[in-house]
DNA sequence: TGTACATCAGTGAACGCGCGTTCACTGATGTAC
DNA sequence: TGTACATCAGTGAACGCGCGTTCACTGATGTAC
């Protein structure tokens, strides 16, 4: 164990470690630097090296936790088309992405809240798929296999992350409940077959 | 004026007042009770004759902001039934009602984080309906004028919830975005349209 | 391979501050007679 | 209508505390020669 070394070696992610567990445990940011510090056994000046203030701890953990949900919905995303082929309906794609979403948004509401509040601004992660990339992505995929028309295309990911964006963050805050996590897949994927065939068949409205 | 009187009358609301305009202000709950008793012009001790502590009067705010939007969307979805008229596509009521949901996040959207996030388990406002109950309504009417099959409504609620809840905070949020306060309204309008036509047309989906 | 030294990443004491809450109090209000 | 008194809703001083941040410091690391 590399426990006793003077110098931590990953101080600066052991220290986003901590934030993000007292997030989950607490459901706001509402700890201090002080005891993040203390939980990883550091003073609570040594985070200074690593960042410019409390604030900006706070701000970098919004956006890893974004850029790691971008990160699942692609993994995901992809793993689905590749194995799946194109018998899954076609839409295996964007489903798996829409249930990455969710389970991630499930498994750490507090998380999620946090990086959908603060991570807007910050986009210069860079190498990892912003959310709304992935999505965009499938929805092209769906048009080059005829799935969408190019018509309706413009304007899809509103519906498309609405849709997504809004069971998760419901069934996270317990506005919504569902006995089941299994539940949640099937629900994103009749959502997101609805509102796709919703809007295939209503293209006059697509861009009122 | 009535500012000099030892007792102010309505300090309760006074507070809850002041509360929220700090939210509105710092787009989070990082205010003090004392701040709040400054700007009300009164002892910081006179706030524990109203609320217990400081977190009660946050979660006293979150209530009363969600009972807030509860009531907007009834009175904004029965006065659309009523001018309306069957012309306006019988939709008029349900897309009122997210209309104003949406406007009513987007008009304040750090009060709206916080009433989501404390607002599920307090719901105990009682006179004034839950925004969930103002959704199911409305589909029930949907059902009455045979706009949506019973087959379909099971769940619709779901759907319909979870459009108008994602395209309100995305864009609260701002990880969407639009030029235009209309804008929205002309979004829910399609995203409404397509979810609901989508969920009638592929009603094996609905309970699978 | 060994030594000198700059740089890096920690320590720990100290700072001033504003916080939530408590307490004994007091001024205003409303009710009984 | 007037007075006595209980109750209500304020005051303001005080408490102990943990906070974010700074600073001069020191131990460990890595590079040049």
């Amino acid at each position: 164990m590399a426990r006793k070394r003077y110098h931590h070696g990953g101080l600066r992610e052991a220290l986003l470690d901590a934030a993000e567990a007292l997030v989950r445990e607490r459901g706001n940011t509402s700890w201090s630097l002080r005891e993040v510090s203390a939980r990883v056994g550091v003073s609570p000046s040594a985070a200074y090296h690593h960042f410019t203030s409390r604030d900006a701890l706070v701000h970098a953990l919004a956006e890893r936790a974004l850029a790691q949900l971008g990160t699942r919905m692609s993994t995901m995303s992809t793993a689905a088309a590749e194995t799946a082929g194109p018998e899954a309906g076609a839409l295996g794609g964007i489903v798996a992405a829409g249930c990455a979403y969710v389970r991630w948004v499930m498994e750490a509401p507090a998380v999620a809240r946090l990086a959908f509040g603060l991570g807007a601004r910050n986009h210069d992660v860079a190498f990892s798929p912003h959310p709304q990339d992935v999505i965009e992505a499938e929805l092209d995929r769906l048009v080059d296999a005829d799935i969408l028309s190019t018509a309706v295309r413009d304007g899809a990911e509103f519906a498309v992350w609405a849709v997504i964006h809004g069971l998760g963050t419901l069934l996270a805050d317990e506005l919504l409940s569902l006995d089941d996590p299994v539940a949640a897949d099937l629900q994103i994927e009749r959502l997101l077959r609805a509102i796709l065939s919703g809007i295939t068949r209503d293209p006059s409205l697509s861009r009122k």
